[in-house]
DNA sequence: TTACATAGTATCAAAAAAGGAACTATTAGG
DNA sequence: CCTAATAGTTCCTTTTTTGATACTATGTAA
């Protein structure tokens, strides 16, 4: 842990509230795993989202830099979405965090099942 | 980022959710920068937390197994919390995301002041 | 006996986030 | 003229999260 960090004026939190939130993380994952994708392909991929919600996000997201909206001047309308190349700094970041998750589960497996019969040696 | 890495059962997502909230990372962040701190210390290390967030959250982070909780059989009650071994298993983290808000406050300045002057070179 | 300190609870109100359903603009095709 | 496709917007409701204030238990010390 680093000794300069300060709760207050926090780094940490600045950093959290550019992608938390329930739709965030699983839009921006979803650039990373998939490139470019437009808006009715990132419904598809996350089915449970709501038109208003994902149009909402993404706006904000865009307005953070983290991702690019392309429109091509066309009917039916075609609207691409990627990540900025700001964006993809957060690339370790998620890689982290997907790791300490899984680990996190596997702890959560341990917590759930204590052991049936008691080791005799302990 | 991961190829492995999918979108839908997702473990970024799982992480997050251990430690996002208005309070919970700063309440870890305390306990990682000061160590152990009794009830009353955390509220004043966090003067705008209300008590009953407080509570609340420390009882999640309990039930999470990222902080213990140890009561000391005397009036006026000690309570004192600190990280679990477990708990502690969120440092890395915490760096990554302290490194990465860091670096977005700069982001940030670069976003919001751009030249006056154009560079005639570009 | 009265006040004090600590670590809480209890209740109700406010604010923030998300959900739901319907509506819009545009134009190509039949 | 009617329909279909895409990427939205509008309006209203519900849920979730926080805030504000007051109240509690208990032993010690004045």
């Amino acid at each position: 842990m680093k000794n300069e960090m300060n709760p207050h004026q926090c780094q940490v939190v600045t950093a959290l509230n550019t992608f938390v939130g329930k739709w965030k993380p699983i839009i921006l994952l979803n650039l990373f795993v998939n490139g470019t994708l437009r808006f009715n392909e990132l419904r598809k991929q996350i089915p449970d989202i709501k038109q208003r919600m994902l149009t909402l996000h993404l706006r904000e997201l865009e307005e953070q830099d983290l991702i690019k909206r392309v429109v091509y001047a066309q009917v039916p309308p075609k609207v691409e979405y990627s990540l900025t190349e700001y964006g993809k700094t957060l690339g370790p970041l998620m890689n982290a965090l997907h790791e300490w998750g899984e680990n996190h589960l596997k702890h959560l497996e341990t917590m759930k099942s204590p052991p049936l019969i008691k080791d005799p040696n302990s």
